[in-house]
DNA sequence: TTGAAAGCGGTACCAT
DNA sequence: ATGGTACCGCTTTCAA
C-alpha cells in the first residue's frame, strides 16, 4: 500500500481524508457533521481515514469560512491573588464551560491602559463576548467594543447605564452602610486599611462612601492607608502596625477585605489590643477564612462566586438571543459580629 | 463626499479601508504590517482610513492564511479555590502575557475524561501550546496532543518521561520526607485529611509516600480522610472533627494544605486540644494565611507562582526556538514549626 | 511603490 | 448520495 504512515507531525486537512477515503471534501464534511447526504459505506470509510489519520478539524477555518466568532469568551479581572477574583473566576468559567464557551483570561491590574491593549488583542480573535471587572475603561476601550458588536458584561462596581449589561453591587453604598454601621455602634475616630486604589478600583469606592458616612455621623476617618501590595493577609498585618504607629486613637479599622482584617486582628492581638474593646475591627467579603476563625468578625457578605455566574449567565443568554436585564445588583449584606 | 458613516457596527475588512483609500488590498495590508514597499503620503491615507473606519484585523483570518497558529495557551488546572492553584495560575498568565500570549482556562477537575474533552476543543482553535496539571492524561488526550505537534508543559507533579516538558516536584517524595520527620520528632500514630483524591490528583501521591514513611518507620496511618470537598479553612475543620471522631490515639495531623490545616487547629483549640501537646499539625504549600497566623505552623514551603512562571517560560522558549531543559524539579522545603 | 491572482481549510449552494 | 465551485479576510508570490 502507499498509504503514509498517520504519525508524521504535519496537519491533517479535511482534503487528505477525503481523498484516502476516496471521496470529495463535501462528502467528508457532510459525514463529520453528521449533517445527513451519505451512504453508511461511505461514512465508515471516511470515519475510518478520520480515525487513521488522526484528523483534528480546524475550527478556525470553520468559523472564518462561515464568518462566525470563536467560542473564547475574554475576562479580564485585576489579580488573581485576591481571592474575591479568584472566586468570582470560578464562577464564570463553570458557566461558560458548562455552554462550551472558554475564558480568555487577561489579568489586568485595575490599569485602563492595560485592558485596552488586552481587549484590542482579544477583539481581533472574535470573541463571543467579553466580560470586564469595573466600569472605568478606556474610550478607546470603549470604542472598540462598541465596534466589535458582541455582548459585554461589566461585573463588580454596579453601573447604572452600562456599555450593554452590568452585574456588581453599589461599592459606594456598601462602604457607606459600613460607615453608618460603625457610627451607630458608637465608634468615631475611624481608619482604614487597603491595598493601591487605581482609578478602576472598586475599593476605592467603598472607602469613599465609608468616609462620607462616618462624616455625616459626626465621626471622622483620621487615617487610611492604600498599600501599593495585593490585599492579603500580610498586608493586612503591617497595614494595620502602619495606620496605628501613624495615628493615636483610632477605635475602629475598616479591612478591605477579610483577608485583611484577619492579618490586622492577629496584629492587635499580639500587641496586647483586646477585641473588639481596644478595638473595632471589620473585614468585608466573607472570605473562607472566616468559617473557621476563632472570633466571629464582623464582615460584608458578598456572593462572590454567584456574581461571576450571573455575569456568565447574561452574556449566554444574549449569545442565545434570549431577553436579559440588563443591569442587575447582586447586593450585599452587613453581618454583625463579635468584633465590633 | 459620498463616504459612509463609520459608526454602522458591521464589521469592517481590509478590502473595505483599502477602497476607501483608494488603494489595493495588498497595500493597506502592507501598511499595516509596516512592512515596507509604501510611500508615506500613501501610508497617511491609509491610516486615516484605519482610524476613522476602526478597523480592526481579523487575526483569524491572518493566521489562517499564514497557517500560523493562534497566541492562545490552553492552561488546565483542577480548582481556583484551591489556592495553589491560583498562585499557580497568576504565576503562568502574567508571564504568558508579557509575551503576547493568552491563557485559555480549563478548570478540569482532576478528571481525566473532561480533560480529554476540553484539550480537543481547545486543540481544534490551534492554540500555540498547552500546559496541563498533572501527568495522567486519557490515552486519547496524549494522542491528540502528539499530533498537534504544540509544546506541552506538564506542570504540578514532576515527571521524569513528560510528554514534551514537566516542571514540579516530587509529591510522593515529599510525602514520605513529612511522614519521616514526623516519625523523627517521635510521633507514630498518624492520620490524614485531605480533599477527593481522583486518579489525576497529586495530593493523593503525597498521601501515599506519607503512609509509607509511617510504616517505614514503626509507625501507622491510623485513618485518613479524603473530603469530596475543596481543600480550604471549612474542610480542614469538620475533617478534623470527624477524624477525630473516628478515630481515638491520634497523635498528629497531616493536611492536604496550609489552609485546611488552619481549620483543623481551630478545630482543636475550640475542643480544649494543645498544639502541640496534645495533638501535633501540619500544613503543606506555605499558603499566605500563615504569614499572620498566631502559632508557626509546620508546613512545607512550595514556590507556587514561580512553578507557573517556569511552566509558562519552558512553553515560550521553545515557541521562540531556544533550548529548554525538559524536565525542572522545582523542589520543597520542609519548615518546622511550633505545631509539631 | 504598487497590484493581481492564488490559496489557506472549511462550508453553502447548486448540480448531477 | 455525491461532487464542483465560489468564497470567508488576509498573505504570499509574482509581475509591472
Amino acid at each position: 500500500m502507499s498509504k503514509e504512515k498517520p504519525n508524521n507531525s504535519k496537519k491533517i486537512s479535511l482534503a487528505e481524508v477525503a481523498k484516502a477515503a476516496g471521496v470529495s471534501k463535501m462528502t467528508a464534511s457532510r459525514v463529520l457533521r453528521n449533517q445527513g447526504g451519505f451512504s453508511d459505506s461511505t461514512r465508515d470509510r471516511v470515519m475510518a481515514e478520520v480515525e487513521r489519520l488522526g484528523y483534528l478539524p480546524n475550527r478556525m477555518a470553520t468559523a472564518f469560512a462561515a464568518g462566525e466568532s470563536s467560542p473564547f469568551v475574554g475576562v479580564s479581572i485585576p489579580d488573581l491573588r485576591n481571592e474575591a477574583f479568584s472566586q468570582i473566576l470560578e464562577g464564570i468559567d463553570h458557566k461558560l464551560g458548562t455552554f462550551g464557551h472558554q475564558t480568555v483570561l487577561g489579568l489586568t491590574r485595575n490599569l485602563p491602559e492595560e485592558e485596552e491593549k488586552w481587549i484590542e488583542k482579544i477583539l481581533s480573535w472574535q470573541p463571543a463576548g467579553m466580560i470586564l471587572t469595573g466600569r472605568v475603561h478606556s474610550p478607546k476601550a470603549i470604542s472598540m467594543l462598541k465596534h466589535a458588536a458582541i455582548p459585554v458584561v461589566e461585573m463588580w462596581d454596579l453601573n447604572s447605564s452600562p456599555m450593554d449589561m452590568c452585574v456588581g453591587l453599589n461599592h459606594f453604598d456598601c462602604g457607606y452602610h459600613v460607615g453608618r454601621f460603625l457610627i451607630e455602634k458608637g465608634y468615631r475616630r475611624l481608619g482604614y486599611v487597603g491595598t493601591d486604589h487605581g482609578v478602576a478600583n472598586a475599593a476605592q469606592s467603598r472607602l469613599e462612601g465609608f468616609q462620607k458616612a462616618v462624616a455625616d455621623g459626626g465621626g471622622d476617618v483620621r487615617h487610611h492607608l492604600c498599600l501599593n501590595d495585593i490585599p492579603g493577609f500580610y498586608p493586612g498585618y503591617y497595614g494595620t502596625e502602619q495606620l496605628l504607629n501613624a495615628q493615636r486613637g483610632i477605635e475602629a479599622i475598616f479591612f478591605q477585605n477579610d483577608n485583611m482584617a484577619v492579618g490586622g486582628y492577629e496584629f492587635c492581638e499580639s500587641h496586647a489590643l483586646q477585641i473588639p474593646q481596644d478595638i473595632g475591627i471589620v473585614g468585608w467579603g466573607d472570605l473562607p477564612v472566616l468559617s473557621v476563625f476563632r472570633k466571629k468578625m464582623t464582615t460584608v457578605k458578598v456572593r462572590h462566586v454567584r456574581l461571576g455566574q450571573l455575569a456568565a449567565e447574561k452574556l449566554l443568554s444574549t449569545l442565545h438571543g434570549s431577553a436579559v436585564q440588563p443591569v442587575s445588583d447582586i447586593g450585599y449584606l452587613t453581618v454583625p459580629g463579635a468584633t465590633t
